[in-house]
DNA sequence: TATGAATGAGGTTTCATTCAT
DNA sequence: CATGAATGAAACCTCATTCAT
């Protein structure tokens, strides 16, 4: 039918438009991103993105929801895959690892502002980022017990692993000279134990 | 003296609202940042700061500048102290891992700003954050013959580790329940050799 | 009696505060003449003319109060002094023409602003600078009369002559290497009728 | 063409916006004038002229730069044209005494200015009103020779006849009931020496 | 639907006025 | 009385949003 062709191009556009916002808001942070700016980097102009999303707060709402889908995903998947902790810890990371992925930052600036939209405010309550902690605790703790992981308060561990690990991703977007990010093992290093010889 | 005590108030003025200003500009970026944020911070009005600096621009100069000379007074002081590459790296960490340091974020925002005053930019050049990298690369290589570190691109080693650190001290502006920061040995672990048994 | 010295210590700021007010006024225009340019021309704190003033605008509105007083006085003086048309007129070019009459520059920019507080536009209406232009066009027309003036309609005359003259006394803050006002014979040539040889 | 048709209509209003400033500039003075006055007078919206200007700094600086341009024209036109001294010199002020000139006025407020935006101040340096003085200097002289001219310093006389004739200009802003400027010859009495009959 | 010019509320800065010393 | 630091309303400027084409 007409209209499902109609829609389908209008989702196409709000995609298109999505993308470019996510980029320059990860980029640019939630106050330093202009409307003209995404305008520019989907390639439309000044005015079109209002036929799509009412505002530029709707825009971030919808990326912040897509990104709180992502990160529940993300522990979804290592709660419920089969396998050793170590090997939970690396699919994690390589998750969040990923030289695109610009959702972690996103969540970051959205945790770290102080006047959100309401209805951003309410999402944020259904994401609760202590339960991605209490997911990684859980896994430390239990390689803790398998001798796989250093020692120490679990709960502290999977903190500082995370904070480590997303303030990387967060960091990466300065231009240093021939910098690209380090690998999953690397950054394993701060919890896993190593293996005596 | 009249003359010194009327100094003395202009200048203890001046650092409160300094102090006001990093402490708004580490937690809401370069543009995030109003002025009457930092004045409310300050506890003045709104006007107020402009009888102590000439702009915004002014007060973010003077704190990058401090920033900067804080950043080559860390470096300098671990390339003359004596002692092993694991213990100059230790002081550093310390040096970068304290509760109240927001010179650091600050410099990694002003990195991150695309914006910035001519004057800071004048001010970047001599800092070059190469230098900071060159200088742990440096520690990293000697500690990697003498068996120390880990094995590994040095110089890779040193934006992996410096990234991670100042990525981590960005993160912990986020209110999580009970956080603290991990003492210097838990990120150590990323390039120190573990100690075999 | 205490009072009178009192009274006298007042009046005495007050003119020194008024005098530094009239030369500023006139330099920098109405609104361009900030307090503090006042303070700082009388040699004061900044916060000590609201003691012999109640605003910005009782200075400005005293200082016009004398201006019209002044200018009332000098067409008075020709109006009733013995002479001929020509002796009144230069009297008149004369009193206008002297380096340091603020007072014309000042009544100018007055008649050009446009947000005069409503103190000041209630004296004008005692002013009726309409009331200079009659004056003067019923001496040139005397004068053309007994042969001493140039043919045409005096009030157009009168008021050519005096907007040249009051325009040229604006203009002498203009820094000029060398300048120095014209004597009153040079101006008069535009209405004095040459004399023939 | 739409890219024509596009960028005329941006000059139009740019041309639009200038015309208002000017007209505002000349009447209240280069700080009396603020940009919501020149909205008003170019009828858009209090935002609208930073899509065409930078900066009300801006809008001033092009004004100038017309200005000195039109100076520098009106100057060099009686440089080159032929004809006698007095010929030349009512040419001169019959191009100064034109009812919609404006940019002598700005030109004159420009110099009284003491705090100059730098691009306006490297614009005088091209400018330099001496040269317009020198070059009434130069044919009051020659007029002096072939006696069209009265006596005197002929510096001088022309100081004293620009400056008269500027003031006029600036003068005639003041509301008067039927006012007009006078003609050419009026003012040219000043210094051209009297037919002898 | 798509454009980009236009609007106006909000942030930055200035300065008349007040107030603690 | 005198000072000059402090205040806050108003001016300059930016940018999210609307609207004519």
């Amino acid at each position: 039918m007409m209209t499902d062709s109609k829609d389908h191009l209008r989702d196409e556009r709000r995609e298109q438009i999505k993308r470019a916002a996510l980029k320059v808001f990860a980029q640019r942070g939630l106050i330093g991103t202009k409307m003209n700016m995404i305008a520019r980097e989907a390639q439309i102009s000044d005015g079109l993105s209002y036929r799509y999303f009412k505002s530029k707060e709707e825009i971030l709402t919808e990326l912040i929801k897509e990104a709180i889908e992502g990160s529940n995903e993300a522990f979804a998947l290592i709660t419920n895959m089969p396998g050793s902790p170590i090997e939970k810890v690396r699919t994690l990371t390589n998750e969040i690892l990923q030289e695109d992925n610009h959702h972690f930052i996103l969540m970051q600036q959205v945790m770290l502002a102080d006047e959100l939209p309401n209805e951003v405010v309410e999402l944020l309550k259904t994401h609760d980022s202590a339960a991605m902690i209490n997911t990684l605790t859980a896994i430390i703790a239990k390689g803790q017990h398998s001798g796989e992981f250093v020692e120490g308060n679990p709960k502290e561990l999977a903190m500082w692993y995370l904070t480590s690990l997303v303030g990387l991703m967060n960091i990466q977007k300065i231009d240093i000279e021939g910098y690209q990010l380090p690998d999953a093992d690397f950054m394993m290093r701060l919890i896993v134990k190593p293996n005596p010889i």
